[in-house]
DNA sequence: CGGTATCCATTTTGATACTG
DNA sequence: CAGTATCAAAATGGATACCG
């Protein structure tokens, strides 16, 4: 098995342990949802999956009320990870493409899985919490 | 008192948004994944799926490394969401059950494949980031 | 166009102490 | 046992200004 263990004892187990494992921090499951939980990875890799590839200024319109600060910041942990990849075209002024890689894309599958729970239940979940609605 | 409602509008009126649906903070997606991000919620539930049922001293046990502040503020969030049910036996000292709704272990079905999903390639994503490291 | 750098506000989490 | 209350720290996100 691969190396993923640099700061844990030598357990070569890599497969889904019954527990023990999400609740370390270098838990794979922990850091995944550390990165797509965080406000636009979400967003961004949906609107990748779904046009394929944009340019910068191109993603940013498509992701309302991000600032280039985040967006970039978001594109470099996406692009760290090999989930996206980021396309220069050496014109004047410099045209920048970004796209998922088949890693991304693989991802973008268990994340459709969760938007159409959420767009299946959340409403459900609404509901409940109007009626319960327990006040501070 | 500590403010609980931290991620809900405070008003159930329907706040037509200027934009879409991933984009606005009604998006159903978007606030799903606010929860499931948050640092305790995805091993509290995968926790649950697993035993059934726990006592808070159980779950807290289970959970390491979480404060009593967390693991409450977490379990009370999921019980607003009606994806957790609280159960009090009336004994002397008090003892809390906790347990998923059928909803909450629905909603541990997506995050299945989440971790399914980060098993598989989070190690891939590692040798990555090693090789292409980009330092601060 | 496609970013960086800086500073600041907000949110989230943790530590500690205390209680019915 | 099963929490609350309070304070502080840390992580996160946003506004603004500037650059190749």
């Amino acid at each position: 098995m691969e190396d993923r263990t640099s700061t844990t004892p030598g357990h070569p187990e890599v497969t889904s342990s019954p527990r023990g494992d999400l609740f370390s921090p270098e838990c794979p499951t922990r850091r995944l949802l550390d990165r797509v939980g965080s406000k636009w990875v979400a967003m961004i890799v949906k609107t990748l999956a779904e046009a394929g590839e944009l340019r910068y200024a191109d993603l940013k319109r498509r992701t309302p009320g991000v600032s280039a600060k985040m967006l970039t910041q978001t594109l470099r942990g996406l692009e760290d990870d090999h989930l996206v990849v980021r396309r220069v075209e050496p014109t004047v002024p410099p045209a920048v493409h970004y796209s998922l890689t088949p890693l991304g894309r693989s991802l973008d599958e268990p994340l459709a899985a969760l938007r159409d729970w959420a767009e299946t239940h959340m409403s459900e979940i609404d509901q409940h919490r109007q009626e319960t609605a327990r006040q501070a």
